[in-house]
DNA sequence: GGTTATAGGATCGTATACAATTTGACCAGG
DNA sequence: CCTGGTCAAATTGTATACGATCCTATAACC
């Protein structure tokens, strides 16, 4: 699943897809900070590639929207705004009902099977502590909604989702809490439950719900402390 | 508006953007056919520059969709499958009601304004002949769509049905029929009507209804004729 | 001392060069 | 005539070279 992080780099085919999924990975995880520069020197020194592959592996990230990439200037780890942050959620909103009642068509016994053993793993995870185990449940908490999306057998729906996906979980990394709400994992099983019982318009209703409690529970005020500058930039 | 085709193009700044726009004008008002090569060489000629820019803008392109690019055999103009094409409805009926409710909660009188001149134009539009005036008439509906998403004021949809429309064009004009439906344009009308009496509801269920009524007008079979080889390719 | 001008280094943008792969033609063999 | 294989031309993949732009540190001037 992790398509970075794999022993004996050097033996593998090292192309833009890799270093893209790569870097992606890194920010997703949060182990690359927002508003980080992502040098196209420093990159290629690092996977021993050309700044040929760097460049396109950039150019990529920003169509995704997880990098900005500035004329002149570089690339950098995407930042987003709050107001960015609330388009992206309103955009899922707007959505993810749709998902819903898409793959609610497809359903049969396995896919309600996958779905119960994503949620076990997800509520495992609620019960570790530290960094790691929390990025494990970020990822896990997107996870639940990639795998909706792709019960609708729906590619291009697909791709649009991985986007939001993995831009929220950079904005939630971003403007996050330290008190993660621990209600979304069970919104996420009400969800389900629903789905099963064929309850599909309370079922969308939650869903609405869901991710309104995840944008709530943030602290979208800007500039939290730190990079003053970056606010200020262009 | 058209952003390729301008006269001068010598004294323009001829950068990745450019070339990206013109392809994709050029898909999109099918001057390219579906299934053609984009020879890299050719293109860089074409435009006066490096390979190094045309790769970008095609690498550009087919993250839109609008171009295949199969490694070491180069980049096609996407022939999209009836699959596919289903999928890009199917997903444009699972975002587009939630646009609608989304830009009608923004909806003033200077919306609804700019709503109806697009009306008139396309009206004007469909009684004309012609390639031209078909081509014309296929953007102008597409239009309609965009400018609704423009209303919810959400960069980030914005962007998602720029890419869905443009694919849908591409689909209309591969599997389009010669008569054309001539009920999308009343359709448009009925639903800004519906917004403007603040039935919702009923709006939605339009608008669902008229995506599916554009796709069941096309004619999806496999194989239109010529490209058989496309059909086994990869 | 503070401000502006300027020079140097660093980084990005574009073009070109070279390597790897595909493609199509030609030819030998069945 | 058809099949299969080999080689050359064409095309893409990647790396490198060079020019343009930006940033920063230093110095001159007010």
């Amino acid at each position: 699943m992790n398509t970075a992080a794999r022993p004996f780099e050097d033996q593998i085919d090292v192309s833009t897809q890799y270093i893209r999924d790569s870097i992606r990975d890194a920010i997703v995880d949060r182990r690359l900070a927002p508003g980080t520069k992502l040098s196209e020197t420093d990159v290629s020194a690092l996977f021993k590639v050309s700044r040929t592959l760097v460049r396109g592996a950039l150019q990529a990230l920003s169509y995704e929207g997880l990098v900005n990439v500035e004329k002149n200037r570089g690339a950098f780890v995407a930042y987003p705004s709050p107001e960015e942050a609330r388009q992206i959620f309103a955009t899922r909103r707007m959505i993810e009902p749709g998902i819903l009642r898409e793959a609610a068509k497809n359903m049969g016994p396995s896919y309600f099977e996958r779905l119960r053993q994503l949620l076990t793993e997800e509520g495992r995870l609620m019960g570790e502590r530290g960094q790691t185990a929390r990025r494990a449940e970020i990822k896990a908490s997107g996870d639940f909604h990639l795998m909706l999306a792709s019960m609708t057998g729906n590619a291009v729906m697909e791709r649009f989702m991985d986007e939001l996906v993995a831009r929220s979980s950079l904005v939630i990394a971003l403007y996050g809490q330290s008190a993660i709400s621990s209600c979304g994992h069970q919104e996420h099983q009400d969800i389900v439950a629903l789905i099963e019982c064929g309850d599909l318009d309370r079922a969308c209703h939650l869903m609405i719900h869901h991710i309104d409690h995840i944008e709530k529970d943030l602290d979208m005020r800007e500039n939290k402390g730190s990079d003053l500058k970056e606010a200020f930039k262009l």
